[in-house]
DNA sequence: GTCTATATGTTGATAGAC
DNA sequence: GTCTATCAACATATAGAC
């Protein structure tokens, strides 16, 4: 059995559910303790302070990304199909820290903004190598961007995080992966 | 000549200004009013509260978006490529309202992604009409949408709207509007 | 490690003078 | 129409008890 979670990860846990949910104006320290079944000052004792809590997030959110970039170089179907496929909102915990932490980007400091764009660096890397060239590469990272942000902006409404919305004017992802594959075998071609 | 705007204009372009640079935290009624050359009372006169300057945002979202869509019918290059190539930012007045909705998205009420949704959906079916497939229209949709949240995430530091700057991994968009172009007439063949 | 005060600064909004 | 107080609510952070 899996041991139940650290006040400190219960703090980042509930940091994060509030983001997605209600908005980065809504998780005030005192938000995120009540959440995260503990006082203001045993929060502030695990993060010194919000910047610190933010700090705790990001490097959660490089953590899992590591993990997300060995993934999508093992995937069978290539990076290309890896990115597209997981750029919708599934409720994972990778999927979390990302929504989570795009809710920050505009208001904090530019940590948040710095971490994304290394990440993104990553993505595109990958997906060049797998499609070869840079404007179809740069293309179907595009679409991805497209589902996350959506899916981020419009498909989760507050109050609870309904999978499988992913914004109003998306059909099946099934077609879409078809175009994708296409815009590879052609750029292969 | 034009004439010099009116103090509620001023409000709405302050409002944006500060929101497009500096996110919606900073967007404070001291702030806006501070940048609009106006006191906090003398904003409160135009708009009462500020869920009301919110809305008076939105009605002037909605307005330009009307005329974006009137220039996407009309464009001799078809929807697909108008959508594209207007995605990336110019600094267009256009372009200030959307950047600057978006930052409110997630903090107040749904009126915003309410707006939001309805113009989206508006896009899609101009898209859709132009290229035939629903999984195409619906892909080049999102290589739009990448290229807008990229930029508002990313490519607009603090500071000044340094434009052209679009966010670090994309290349020319001369080369990815010939990829939709490719995109498009592989769906109409 | 976790809690209860408490201090300090902001933010949105009102009242009323000019 | 525009301004200057002024207020109540809230957010971050500190101090110190348990």
């Amino acid at each position: 059995m899996t041991s139940s979670p650290s006040a400190r990860d219960r703090v980042l846990n509930a940091f994060e559910d509030l983001l997605i949910n209600d908005g980065s104006r809504a998780a005030t320290l005192d938000a995120v303790a009540a959440t995260a079944g503990v006082s203001k000052g045993g929060l502030l004792y695990h993060f010194k302070s919000k910047e610190a809590l933010t700090a705790g997030l990001i490097a959660r959110l490089r953590e899992l990304a590591e993990v997300d970039f060995e993934q999508m170089r093992e995937d069978p179907n290539g990076c290309a199909q890896y990115y597209v496929r997981t750029s919708v909102w599934d409720g994972t915990t990778f999927d979390r820290v990302v929504v989570a932490a795009m809710r920050l980007v505009q208001n904090d400091d530019d940590t948040v903004r710095a971490a994304f764009a290394e990440i993104h660096a990553t993505w595109y890397e990958l997906i060049l190598a797998d499609v070869g060239d840079p404007a179809v590469a740069h293309a179907i990272m595009l679409i991805g961007d497209g589902l996350y942000y959506s899916a981020a902006l419009f498909g989760l409404k507050s109050g609870a995080v309904t999978e499988g919305a992913t914004g109003g004017y998306d059909g099946d992802v099934q077609s879409l992966l078809g175009v994708v594959e296409g815009l590879r075998s052609g750029a292969r071609a």
